[in-house]
DNA sequence: CCTTCACGCATTGCGCGTAA
DNA sequence: TTACGCGCAATGCGTGAAGG
């Protein structure tokens, strides 16, 4: 695979949006435009938003437009370098800068390569009180240009690693439950079950690893019976 | 003149302490 | 125990300065 740097700002025309005037409820009420503030960056896409503005308020001020597959990064704020696709077209703040989608990046690759920086990113940003990335910044980051094939299959892999990622975190939350249910079985009141959880083989309940299992099955006073939250852990 | 940057202020929500 | 007030942190907003 080769490939060289190249910076963001060669790519994309990388711009913010704006705040419409607060004071002005005609840009505010009965809004159907989605309008993002850098809160809204949690996940990788982004179709739902806090707020809605008028047609107007895209039009004096200046907040502006952005098509679906526009990459956002928050610029500054305790959610600086948060970073979402928008799977919807939508209008942000002032605090987002947006990549609009073009035939060289896919936004998918964009993203996880923001992503794959941010720390980086969060530690070039300047200023006091509330730390700025500015565009200029931005600008200057450098992407490995790779070709649209190359990218896509990049964007698979880490798909599947971020699949992984939500899976894990999944299992670990279930675990938690289950520790949690192991207490309730040793020691809670049993017939109270608050949380109604059935009662099911350990071995059903975990089969990430049969030694683990094994393991906790063969350990003394661990029971083999668990109550155990409606999910498997696998 | 318009856009962007960067700073500081305003607002909101949460946690903690205290008093009733 | 509950309600209230205070302080702090997080986040959004406004605005003056700078530069193209």
């Amino acid at each position: 695979m080769s490939f060289r740097y190249v910076k963001l700002g060669s790519l994309f025309n990388i711009t913010s949006g704006g705040t419409p005037s607060r004071k002005n409820k005609d840009y505010y009420e009965n809004g159907d435009i989605p309008w993002v503030k850098t809160g809204d960056l949690k996940n990788m896409y982004l179709s739902d938003v806090d707020e809605y503005i008028t047609q107007q308020a895209l039009n004096e001020s200046s907040a502006k437009l952005f098509p679906k597959g526009t990459v956002l990064i928050a610029m500054y704020g305790a959610t600086i370098g948060n970073c979402s696709i928008l799977s919807i077209d939508a209008a942000t703040n002032q605090a987002c800068a947006a990549f609009k989608p073009n035939n060289k990046i896919i936004p998918e690759f964009l993203y996880y390569y923001l992503m794959s920086i941010k720390e980086r990113l969060i530690s070039l940003a300047v200023g006091g009180a509330q730390p700025n990335i500015s565009i200029s910044i931005l600008k200057n980051i450098e992407i490995p240009l790779l070709t649209i094939n190359e990218q896509k299959r990049m964007v698979s892999i880490l798909n599947k690693s971020r699949e992984l990622i939500d899976k894990r975190k999944a299992q670990i939350e279930a675990l938690d439950e289950l520790t949690q249910s192991v207490f309730l079985e040793m020691f809670g009141d049993l017939k109270s079950n608050p949380k109604g959880w059935k009662k099911v083989q350990l071995s059903e309940l975990v089969q990430v690893d049969a030694n683990l299992v094994s393991d906790i099955e063969n350990y003394g006073s661990s029971p083999k019976d668990v109550l155990a939250p409606a999910i498997k852990v696998c």
